[in-house]
RNA sequence: GGGAGUUUAGCUCAGCUGGUUCAGAGCAUCUGCCUUACAAGCAGAGGGUCGGGGGUUCGAACCCCUCAACUCCCA
């Protein structure tokens, strides 16, 4: 006995290693079509949160409908390094053990980074294995292993060789806690309140005469290189060109104009510090000022502050603020908010500082990268991410590309000691450099430091596309072999993020075009941020992101993967509700008792050896028509799935199977070639064999439809449905392809719906059993399609008699196109509630000719509009016409 | 400050090239049903000034202008 509700927990796990046993999921290079997805590797760090749900099953669904179109379907799953979050995690560790980072070496460190990564590194490869995500996982690659790690190694001494690197000086998010640079994206930014104080400057030369100016950060005048005015602000034009002196250690500084700098905010004069703060330094530059840093690496001022040395620079700046008061030089201190940055690791507020950093020019890299974004080579979907994609391609800065941190690939230059910078692939390479270029035989080793810092982590997943189809070397390795570059480069899609579009894609985009000449890949997917109900990120911080495994054990992974499908359009938000995924597991459960029903049946002809003659001729008959209309109806579905499929409207893909599924196939097929219940047997009448096979038939090309959406329900029943050998699997069963569309067919079942509705709702509204069989007339001049009709209006209408008339008949009626229909119940007329009906009808269709007559009447419409439209407008007027006309005469009858 | 996007039913969203009885779907709501596959279900119903205003057009949810609200990106 099957069970009545669907059970996933008990099916998933089966399949899943049913699928790996057999190897449906690898993929190695042959004479078939690829279809290539690599996966955004997740930090390695990572744990499955709903927005991975999301992206892997778009990937899924993806891959597995190439597998089954026969294409070499090869997804590459794996993980990147995640140097500042791996760190993190490390740090935390060794916290535990009672050890500091600092007392270790670098390669001491290194070793307990790798023994984390081991440990728990990648939980959410095998967490991905649970929603069913279909990647060779022989491929799982990893951007610190050696081959990939020797990739970003070659391809930073490849770039500095061709003078794109460099290294400079620039401003950096340092965290003093950490003393390391952190990213822009490690800094959390939150509103506070703050004191914006107001500073005397004396005018050099004018001891009476001050220029006051508003900051938050009083501590740094001491680092002042300026003070900046508006060249239009009235207020100061007697001030350009004079010296202003700087309280407290009376160094004079030049008053400058720049149109920067706002008349209204403040005094309208604005202290330029370079050294801290982004702005102040762009400024600097412009104007040539010097740069002088007065703070320490952990945020203590220095000796070039003159005073307050070694204070911390919070305790400096309230030290500022009293010794400025004392001096008479604090004019008034307000309240003000501002927006700080603060360490997303250690909560420290965020200082700008000047460090030397090593840098990748962008501008000529990027510019293949945007023409073929823009050229629609590569496509982004949907396409109005074009637009930002351009915006920042065009003003792009160059790429800072060191971090202060162990974990990561070490930056391949060596300093001679007198500061000479060789760039090579290891120190040994280095030294032969040396030797060679520079002539200087008696060098070694030892007089070559490499540099501390490691590459940013997008340094080596820009790589990405390329890299995990690098083989390792050793053939007897299944992750890649010699020719995998070549054969799965380019990759068909990738599915990501909006908000890494330019982090990664646009930097994969442009490594794809500086290695090998082509892009990366054809398609860029652009997902939604799951949000919460409230429409707020989901995050773990929050709590408010439910776990996808428990949604799992919960609703199933089918219904989970729908759920979310259900309401996810690219590239717009998704709004999580739990609703969705319970719909989904809803949708898995129909499927489910449908499968019931049918295996349910028993065969008409069961132990017969003739089978589908005679007897179950005329049955075969009967249902001719159903099976016509469903195999039709099918084909349309599958020529708009297609469709949806080519424009990546995933979403809209899975509702049309939706409607496919649980409206035409469940709620209209299933309901029309049903075998009637024998009551006097307690047992369902028996089912002719041809509409059995044919059902069959319908169901399998329906899971194989379903499959790549919802791939464990759809294995198990359609392992169940025939008979299937060991090793077989809906994995590479084909994919159902579009027929022929028999519109006629469509067109007469839509008046055989519109019929069995009227009915029932006549049922519906008069309060009146289901049970009850109702006698119907129709008034028609064309009875011929309604006769062949007939047995199934009778079934699905729950109708006792259909008679033809000419003239009205009693009871209850309604109109489809021009043909009347009677249903009678006796007593059950209110003449004055049906009379208003149908008035309010009739003026409706009487406006709508009207519009329909304007339209047509009007020559420019018919000279203009195409064709067929006018031919729809004609039609319409003619239904119109033949619905006025019977319900006059209905308003003529109900007088009576 | 610069740029982009969004605004359609109570909620979440479709509406693809301006033209079908085009104002839709799902959820939610309401009514009636435990009808021998499924109450995680069945059969029905109600619900909208397509953000406001103006314009182009034979015709506008769709194109243009303008105003408003919200969101994101860059600074």
């Amino acid at each position: 006995m099957i069970s009545k509700t669907y059970a996933p927990q008990e099916i998933e796990a089966k399949w899943y290693q049913y699928w790996l046993d057999n190897q449906f999921f690898k993929s190695t290079p042959d004479e078939r079509e690829p279809y290539t997805i690599v996966i955004p590797p997740p930090n390695v760090t990572g744990v499955l949160h709903m927005g991975h749900m999301l992206n892997n099953t778009i990937q899924d669904v993806l891959v597995r409908k190439a597998r089954m179109e026969g294409k070499n379907a090869c997804w590459v799953a794996g993980t990147d390094h995640a140097s500042i979050a791996t760190e993190a995690k490390v740090v935390a560790m060794l916290a535990e053990r009672g050890i500091s980072k600092k007392d270790l070496t670098r390669d001491e460190f290194l070793a307990y980074a790798w023994e984390w990564k081991e440990k728990y590194g990648g939980i959410i490869l095998s967490q991905l294995r649970k929603i069913g995500a279909s990647c060779d996982w022989d491929r799982t690659r990893f951007t610190m292993e050696p081959v990939l790690y020797d990739a970003v190694i070659d391809t930073f001494v490849d770039l500095y060789e061709k003078g794109k690197i460099y290294r400079g000086v620039r401003m950096v998010n340092w965290d003093p806690q950490g003393k390391t640079a952190v990213s822009d994206e490690e800094v959390i930014t939150k509103e506070v309140q703050q004191k914006l104080v107001y500073i005397r400057y004396a005018i050099a030369g004018q001891p009476n005469e001050f220029i006051t100016i508003a900051t938050v950060r009083p501590e740094t005048i001491m680092a002042d290189a300026a003070i900046a005015v508006n060249p239009e602000d009235e207020r100061y034009k007697h001030l350009h060109g004079k010296k202003a002196i700087i309280p407290l250690i009376d160094r004079e500084i030049p008053i400058i104009t720049d149109e920067y700098v706002t008349m209204d905010f403040g005094t309208g004069c604005l202290k330029v510090t370079p050294a801290h703060d982004p702005n102040d330094y762009a400024l600097g530059i412009k104007h040539n000022l010097p740069v002088l840093d007065i703070l320490n690496d952990d945020g203590t001022l220095n000796e070039k502050a003159q005073i307050l040395i070694g204070q911390d620079r919070f305790a400096a700046r309230k030290a500022v603020i009293k010794l400025l008061e004392e001096a008479g030089n604090l004019e008034k201190a307000e309240d003000y908010k501002s927006n700080v940055g603060f360490s997303e690791r250690t909560n420290a507020v965020i200082e700008p500082k000047l460090s030397l950093q090593w840098f990748l020019k962008m501008e000529e890299l990027a510019k293949p990268a945007l023409e073929n974004v823009m050229n629609d080579t590569i496509q982004l979907y949907p396409p109005k991410f074009k637009n930002m994609y351009r915006s920042w391609m065009e003003n792009v800065h160059d790429w800072c590309i060191s971090r202060q941190l162990w974990w990561g690939q070490r930056i391949p230059a060596f300093y001679m000691q007198d500061g000479t910078i060789i760039v090579a692939r290891n120190k040994h390479e280095a030294l032969e450099k040396v030797q060679h270029e520079k002539l200087l035989f008696a060098m070694t080793e030892a007089d070559l430091t490499q540099d501390e810092d490691v590459l940013d982590t997008w340094f080596s997943s820009w790589l990405w596309p390329m890299s995990v189809f690098l083989p390792s070397g050793d053939p007897s390795d299944p992750k890649a072999g010699p020719n995998d570059l070549d054969y799965y480069y380019p990759t068909n899609d990738l599915v990501t993020a909006p908000e890494i579009l330019f982090f990664w894609v646009a930097r994969m985009i442009i490594a794809g075009y500086e290695y090998k000449g082509e892009a990366p890949f054809k398609n860029v997917y652009l997902t939604g941020i799951v949000r919460d109900k409230q429409g707020r990120k989901m995050s773990k911080s929050l709590g408010n992101s439910p776990d996808p495994l428990d949604l799992i054990d919960q609703y199933g992974a089918d219904g989970v993967r729908t759920g979310m499908l259900f309401s996810s359009p690219a590239g717009n938000d998704l709004p999580f509700d739990e609703k969705l995924v319970e719909q989904g597991r809803n949708f898995s459960n129909k499927i489910w008792n449908a499968f019931r029903l049918v295996k349910g049946w028993t065969l008409e002809d069961a132990g017969k050896e003739d089978a589908g003659t005679e007897n179950g001729g005329e049955r075969e008959e009967k249902a001719d028509l159903p099976l016509k209309w469903f195999e039709a109806k099918l084909n349309a579905t599958l020529t708009q799935i297609e469709d949806d499929f080519s424009k990546f409207r995933i979403s809209d893909a899975l509702q049309a199977i939706y409607k496919l599924i649980w409206d035409d196939f469940c709620s209209q097929y299933l309901e029309l070639i049903k075998p009637a219940f024998d009551t006097a047997t307690g047992t369902a009448q028996p089912i002719d064999r041809a509409t059995y096979e044919a059902t069959i038939n319908f169901f399998e090309r329906l899971m194989c439809l379903a499959h790549p959406f919802m791939p464990f329900i759809t294995e198990e029943i359609w392992q169940e449905i025939r008979e299937r050998k060991h090793g077989e699997s809906i994995c590479v069963a084909p994919f159902p392809q579009p027929g022929a569309i028999d519109m006629s067919i469509l067109t007469s079942f839509e008046t055989l719906f519109e019929v069995i509705s009227n009915v029932r709702n006549i049922r519906n509204a008069k309060q009146i059993s289901p049970k009850t069989a109702l006698p119907l007339s129709i008034k028609t001049s064309q009875p011929g399609p309604f006769q062949t009709l007939e047995s199934l209006i009778q079934k699905m209408a729950n109708v006792s008699s259909i008679n033809y008339v000419d003239e009205k008949s009693g009871g209850l009626s309604f109109l489809i196109k021009g043909d009347e229909f009677f249903v009678d119940i006796a007593g059950e007329i209110d003449v004055e509630q049906e009379l208003e009906a149908t008035r309010k009808d009739l003026e409706y269709q009487i406006g709508f000719r009207e519009s329909t007559l304007k339209k047509l009447s009007n020559e420019r419409f018919v000279a203009n509009a195409k064709p067929d439209v006018v031919d729809r407008e004609r039609q319409k007027l003619a239904d119109a016409e033949a619905k006025i006309q019977a319900l006059e005469q209905r308003l003529q009858d109900l007088a009576l």
